[in-house]
DNA sequence: CGCGGAAACTTGATCGTTCAAAATCCCGTG
DNA sequence: CACGGGATTTTGAACGATCAAGTTTCCGCG
């Protein structure tokens, strides 16, 4: 394999000097129209491409965001976030901008690894997912100035607003509402199936069913149960043998929506309407509707505020308050369970 | 912030030379105890991180995997490639390496970017998915000889025994024929749920299933659909209404086994053993037996290829044949179904 | 005590790019 | 036709590490 031409080899085609090169690269405006095409025509014929590692140690930019992988933790709702990491991958590609991923157990560990990929200039910016209330990990990277956006409101009543602190998030209550608003169509009694209270995304969705169901004069049962299918189709069992009136179910998950969905067919009503969460494959599979949270424009919005609307390296932190966060609606998908 | 310190900073401290300090980094045994310990002293006083672009430059080494993520096509075995990608971040960073994604829709566009990622030196090797017959992506690899591992042998003839060609796989065959050993325990007649003849993968694990069922003097119905849960219920209701004896299912993905388990519910059994392959969450959330693919042996298989047993760097491919690949035994998950 | 050779350590050059500053070109004007 | 000044291009230095080729230190032995 013959050595990788340089900028110098290019330059010497071209007949011009490096730096014009690295012009026609970089701020092709203030080269001018006959050199820059000749530039152009040597990069093409020597198929030259720029060494991103020396380009990185002279400009002090990396161009890449680092992503932590949660460990596998079974259950349903990794698919998300893997759809949100594809998503990101592919619109960062498109700003000229890198994805490296890195594994950590706990925090602790997370943090360790952000300080060796900063300090080393491998990343220019992180994104944080799962954030909780007074998550270690945002205090580091405000600490280190490390710019950064998290997947996921802070729960802190001071973060949400800091505009130093940048988040995308799905608007859950957005979601549920519009699942209780569709659900209203087969009844009046619309229940919900959520988590106990305490979780702030829980809180959130359980909400927006609430809300619905008052706007509309109506009112619903209320379950709570983790997040487990068979704790769902337990809760779910139990409330339909006691002859609790439900038309429809709004829930909190897909897991939810499964354990639900499994005790209506047990007790002969495989047609009530169950509403997930997240649009996971197994929703999918059962035919079952359920809220898509369009992690492509998540990832969107996560790039917008780390790098602008339109810029493409990684840009200082905007100041004002309101354009430190973006809140997607999510989507609802309609789907009839087959059988 | 104050300026990142530098091999020269470090060296300073510890009163010896840079490459004295570039010594005990990177081949410690040469370097005489209590000079090593100084500079251990000096690089945590200091807290110096090697600076990863200008080491890539200088060595011309990445120390950067690259690796392709699918769009997300929907469907329900996405999973096992997500868990592939975190263990194999898990294990590069044990190693000192670093796992970069990239994203493209289809081939041609995968070779365009791997092609930019080599030449600007950011990645050392490629790890593909979801090889085919005639694959361009390996061609094009071999060609430009790129260091590069394949999860899932290549299906043409010529390229298994290929010694340049290294390759992770999981066992299909041995996968299903577990299945079908503990299938057999409830009963004579183990069914099997497939894909159409014509997949590699899919044509491994019926064949796992027939030769048990042969090597134990039984035989079982075979059912063939497109990986899709309504048609896999369709085409078990149809087989349970003509009165086809089934005392057990052994099916090549979960997509197919809740299609089954659905089916076999809705005629009065459901405690009809069903089992899957790929170990999804949507088989946990039901409750169904499934083959689990250890998609971690197969990250751990992927690096020792690429790096030796015990390197840290890409090395040259071994050129014996069997050391070219490596196959996971896969580990039936039983289960019971609820309800 | 000096010698030889291995072990330990240091020095100069280099990887490919961009920054900063200096040099040259170009064009309208006086 | 020389001159000013913006537009364009070139030159030298630097980013932080490692390689290759020295130089010095150490130690056993004649």
């Amino acid at each position: 394999m013959a050595k990788a031409p340089t900028v110098e080899d290019v330059a010497r085609v071209a007949g011009v000097s490096r730096q014009t090169v690295s012009n026609v690269l970089n701020t092709p405006a203030i080269v001018r129209d006959g050199t820059r095409e000749r530039v152009e025509q040597a990069i093409r014929d020597l198929g030259y491409r720029p060494h991103t590692a020396a380009r990185a140690l002279r400009t002090r930019r990396s161009s890449t965001i680092g992503i932590h992988l949660d460990p596998y933790a079974g259950g349903i709702s990794g698919v998300v976030l893997d759809r949100f990491v594809h998503a990101l991958t592919e619109r960062a590609t498109d700003r000229g901008m890198r994805v490296l991923l890195y594994a950590a157990r706990t925090a602790d560990q997370e943090i360790a690894r952000m300080g060796d990929l900063v300090d080393g200039g491998e990343i220019d910016a992180v994104v944080i997912t799962g954030t909780f209330h007074g998550d270690p990990r945002t205090r580091w990277l405000t600490s280190r100035s490390v710019p950064f956006v998290a997947f996921g409101r802070p729960w802190g009543v001071d973060d949400v607003e800091d505009p130093a602190h940048l988040w995308v998030d799905v608007d859950g209550a957005a979601g549920t509402a519009a699942a209780t608003r569709f659900a209203l169509d087969a009844g009046d009694r619309v229940a919900f199936l959520g988590w106990p209270t305490g979780s702030g995304t829980g809180d959130e969705r359980e909400r927006g069913w609430r809300e619905t169901m008052q706007a509309a004069g109506r009112t619903g049962l209320r379950l709570t149960v983790r997040d487990d299918v068979a704790l769902a189709r337990a809760a779910v069992a139990g409330a339909l043998e006691r002859g609790e009136p439900i038309d429809a179910l709004v829930c909190a998950s897909d897991s939810l929506a499964i354990g639900a969905h499994l005790a209506a067919a047990d007790a002969g009503m495989p047609r009530l309407p169950v509403i997930g969460f997240d649009n996971t494959p197994s929703a999918e599979a059962l035919g079952l509707s359920s809220i898509e949270q369009l992690p492509e424009k998540v990832a969107a919005g996560a790039l917008d505020l780390l790098m602008g609307p339109s810029g493409n390296v990684v840009a200082p932190r905007p100041t004002t308050a309101g354009a430190a966060h973006v809140l997607v609606e999510p989507e609802l998908v309609v789907r009839t369970p087959a059988g």
